[in-house]
DNA sequence: CGGCGGCTTGATTCGAGTCAAGAACCGTGG
DNA sequence: CCACGGTTCTTGACTCGAATCAAGCCGCCG
């Protein structure tokens, strides 16, 4: 694979998609993806983004799955929000960059990752001030998604909370084109998001297989009812679907995909993008 | 008093102080107080912001309590946050107009509000980019306290949930200038916001009671000891006291008040401004 | 004076946390 | 190839914090 070119384009499959349903002109597009580099693989497990580091740039999730995070004193971990494909992990660093808490970002499974620099960012945004709108978008989709989890977390039983998350992550998936029903995550990861104890979660998960909505196996939990898991969940995904942002962003994403086509559909979705500078899952191919 | 200019320095006194703390040059700041406007005043109980309804315009908190909300099917409210003189209460409205959930701004107390129209900001970000970053940053502070909120939700006791909720309501309006450690909840109100039953927070707030940190009389609560509220809540502000963002937004509106002492020193914590166009309290005097 | 909304209190239930221990599943190294 | 240490998952017994249900109380306003 010629790496610059190819990388060119792995930034454009992810990025260019969800930017341009977030209301960019694709020229002004071009200019984001340019600058954005630096790409590079991360173990699952480790950080992405460490808590505390006054940031000079910001990261983009081009595969796997991270997840952003707090500790807490008590060393227990809330986890606040999940990064898929074309997620800007920290772009909020770069807008309140100033000692951020505790928060960090975390990689649940393998990921490959890029990163631009703040000073490119402002550079972008002063040439093309529509590009700032579209960033300031991103963060507040995000924040609306955290909004969310607040009104499932305070009230609403362990199983409600378990399956929106679900539900949840499943929606977002589909929004860039991913339709594996299967989530990696573990059942740690599902209860630092709940706020759930590992135990309950794992006796909620139990009853979902019970009501055959979850497989049997662990760890790639694989949701085999959607139908009724959203019933379960309550689930209502407009906050995510927001009239021609996410929808679209699905669209667009096909779009992508398609005109992306001789690289074969696996671009579109993320497969070469781990590729890509990824150790780890470079061996499986 | 002459309506139309103590409007301006109204404006001018509340508003101007935050948007210089969020890192606005003054001449800047003159350009967006002018198009601040339509002046109104709210009954306490009846709403700011409707559900549902696309918004022209955005709406800033000039004086009294206002939360934002959002109402579930089987009729609960859960409380995201209060908004206090200053506070754009729908800000982000402007960023994701497109039909926002059922998320509402009711008033807590009577309020006086004022508003901008989208068509203005839009001017007014065209003209002066820095202005972008500004509104930004005011809606990833908010952000932010959801997620903090969202923590303290999440794990913790009921006592932690309802000492560091007034904890940081205490903070943020003694970032304003209110030093008065009263606050005008009711349990109603601090159970939606915690996400606990009436009758518990009731228990809580006799248990703080019985700690000599807040006072005997309901309605008012008033904090006594909010050394020890803070402690028992294992509250730290930092996350509201970002190094130069609302810790110099105090000192801003200390100065904003001095500069403008010629009108008295209620103007800048917003008896006048609650004055101004409010005939519920202009009866007061 | 009556009614209503907010506050208070007690009795009871129940969902979820905790503790504890065992099982299945790695990846590692002998 | 198998023994190992470490995660993660699983299950059971027990506890406890907070919700719920149900009344009574207070203060306010019409």
């Amino acid at each position: 694979v010629d790496l610059p070119n190819s990388t060119g384009l792995a930034a454009t499959a992810s990025l260019a998609a969800k930017f341009r349903a977030l209301g960019i002109e694709s020229d002004e597009l071009n200019d984001l993806v340019r600058f954005v580099k630096n790409l590079s693989s991360i173990a699952a497990g480790s950080d992405i983004v460490r808590a505390g580091e006054r940031p000079r740039c910001s990261t983009i999730v081009l595969a796997g799955i991270a997840c952003q995070y707090r500790r807490r004193d008590d060393g227990s971990r809330q986890i606040y929000s999940f990064h898929h494909p074309g997620d800007f992990c920290d772009l909020y660093r770069y807008v309140l960059p100033e000692l951020d808490e505790s928060v960090a970002v975390q990689a649940i499974t393998d990921c490959s990752v890029a990163k631009i620099d703040h000073t490119d960012i402002e550079r972008l945004l002063s040439s093309k001030p529509k590009l700032g709108l579209a960033l300031w978008r991103a963060t507040m989709l995000a924040s609306r998604i955290v909004r969310e989890r607040l009104l499932n977390i305070g009230r609403g039983t362990a199983l409600q909370r378990v399956a929106t998350l679900l539900c949840e992550q499943l929606a977002l998936r589909k929004a860039i084109g991913i339709e594996s029903s299967a989530l990696p995550f573990s059942q740690i990861d599902i209860a630092d998001a709940t706020s759930l104890s590992v135990v309950h979660v794992n006796r909620v998960i139990q009853t979902l297989r019970g009501l055959n909505v979850v497989s049997k196996a662990s760890q790639p939990i694989e949701v085999i009812d959607s139908k009724l898991l959203a019933q379960v969940a309550g689930f209502d995904g407009r906050y995510l679907d927001v009239s021609g942002v996410i929808s679209n962003w699905a669209a667009e994403v096909n779009d992508a995909r398609s005109a992306l086509s001789s690289i074969g559909a696996a671009l579109a979705n993320g497969l070469l993008l781990a590729r890509i500078g990824n150790p780890i899952i470079e061996a499986l191919f």
